[in-house]
DNA sequence: CTCTAATCGAGACGGTACGTCGCGTCTTACG
DNA sequence: CGTAAGACGCGACGTACCGTCTCGATTAGAG
């Protein structure tokens, strides 16, 4: 094995290697897709040695998983309230505020090479989430919904940032509000109760 | 020149060899996503010497556009007439029945790796119809609009196709039918004409 | 088999392209050695089609021999009589004569890629004719003396077939001439008979 | 970059390779000329991998080279005395000696495929030696002279090397020092003076 | 404030796939 | 119906990247 421990960071050489490792993946997500960046490439830009990498990720997308998870984690924090009709506008902003903040970041992971592993990550996670919340007998399987409705978001988000000159933060919340259709799925299940 | 001219295939030789490699892929497809598949193992299934398919395609890629360029033409034939009010539900039930009748064809492309360059593909050929018939004042912006559509149609089908017990096609019908979102976009920018 | 006959060249068009082929094979040594030249190019610069090559000469070598051939039994011709004390001179003298006439055709055999094969092909035939005039009990075994003695001729005209500025035949003969040790040889044979 | 710093060889492993491949190619050149050596068949018969080749050598001629360059700095070195008129003898009895102690490895460059190769190579240092001491106004253009006299070293040693019952190294000294002319082209020249 | 252990640089190596080229055979389509 | 054109099998080429594996040399961080 060539990741004896996966030591989990304590030593600071350790984080600021990875924290290189992570940077220099985005920069070039920025650039090129993911299929086409090479691990010799990161640790290029990293600044550190080839074999190096895989002290701290056994491959490319690894390194990738890395990155996304934690953003991932926060993006369906953001996203779960939407479900709820009381604070759906609301809600709505604030997804769009945060990945407007973060925007150089989304724009890596969305737009770039990454946007397969991300939306199947989001998907994952989404069904998770949904399972529990959505009735089962809806006109439409659940999990059908669920993948529409990720779809249309990351679709939607990513369309965004790819914009040169993109929308304000207002009015993309109101055409994501009216893009997504999973609510009224859910009100008709429950009204359905 | 490693293909010379890619000769419109009058020879005999040369059709058989571009079926085979056409069947080689997809059923490589349905074992496994495109970026696994080797060049060598098409080669190998389809029965032909590895440097010969550079004689026909230059690119892995190449041959998956071949085959794709066809049934993608049919597709988007088949779902243009679902922006008629008119025939909408007819259309519809066209669009799965054709999908229906060839689904091992376009499990192979929807589901397995190839479905990310058959989305591109599909939204290149619908953004250009739709350019011509979504007015360009509506709430959302047409680009969006098309992206979202094609991703849910995509989507659907893909999750219809990978159900190990599928939905009949009627069913499937009505489901889409209600889970496509432009048509009410078309005719919010008809009426606002 | 590809070269079914090898039909003996009572056939116009087969007198046509072989001396074509000839030709061309010629043209091409002046600019590049023998190994760097391809059939195709050959073919080509004949005006045939690739495969027609095959169907004159089994391999790109073969043609080289089959224009060697008779050209070395000129050579040969020529360079016997230098054997024989009289007219030695008189003989160098023709020798280098025959050559410098067709100094492009001798050049490319001697000093393009074909001298390899060349020298082989003068060393069997001087290796058969000297056999028969050398005595056996020489101090310089027969064969070795053939070796060098040929050497030293391909050698020396080839050098001379180089120069920018080549001297002129009588004073090429006269070097020649001293350069040859193998008629020494022959008169120590003799007076040792 | 594949052959980055030709690393002069402190690693063990990189002297290991490098040794293996030597001994694989002059193996090789045992059995058939160098044109029918595949870099394939050199690393088969070293133990490493194919393309751990190129990591040592650009090209199966370089390989060449290297074994070739150490080998003819030495046999120029007992060459060059041969053109003092004292130790004549003793230094062409020394050159035999030399090549007959190594038979085996300079049966390979000398008579496989090899030959070629270091012929061109010991031209060249020959000539490099040669024209410091040569006159130029000899009966014999000084490059020639070399030419002949590094011709008839090499093919002698190769005959002898070549024979199944060799003659003894005297012998052998005392041939060629009758073959060689060259130094009596020196003593014209310096007459000449 | 060492000393010990983990981290890192360096790079050789076996692998596997790439795309290219030239050979020589064998099939096809065309005149 | 024979011959041209050229598709094809074959196999070597040189390249790129992968992931594994020693080695030493720093360089933390605990005693």
């Amino acid at each position: 094995m060539t990741t004896p421990e996966l030591s989990s960071a304590q030593d600071a050489r350790v984080v600021r290697t990875r924290q290189a490792l992570r940077e220099a993946l985005l920069g070039l997500l920025e650039h090129k897709p993911l299929e086409q960046i090479t691990i010799r490439e990161i640790a290029a830009g990293a600044g550190i040695h080839y074999a190096t990498f895989f002290r701290h990720h056994p491959t490319r997308d690894a390194l990738l998983d890395d990155i996304a998870a934690e953003q991932i984690d926060r993006l369906v924090e953001l996203t779960v309230p939407i479900l709820d009709r009381a604070d759906s506008e609301a809600a709505l902003v604030a997804l769009c505020s945060h990945v407007s903040e973060q925007r150089s970041l989304w724009t890596a992971l969305l737009t770039g090479g990454a946007a397969g592993a991300m939306r199947e990550e989001l998907l994952r996670q989404a069904t998770a989430v949904a399972l529990d919340r959505v009735a089962k007998d809806s006109w439409v399987p659940v999990e059908l919904a669920v993948i529409c409705t990720v779809s249309v978001i990351v679709e939607t988000l990513a369309w965004w940032l790819a914009q040169a000159d993109p929308l304000p933060v207002t009015e993309m919340s109101k055409i994501l509000d009216r893009l997504i259709i999973i609510r009224s799925l859910l009100q008709d299940a429950k009204q359905d109760e």
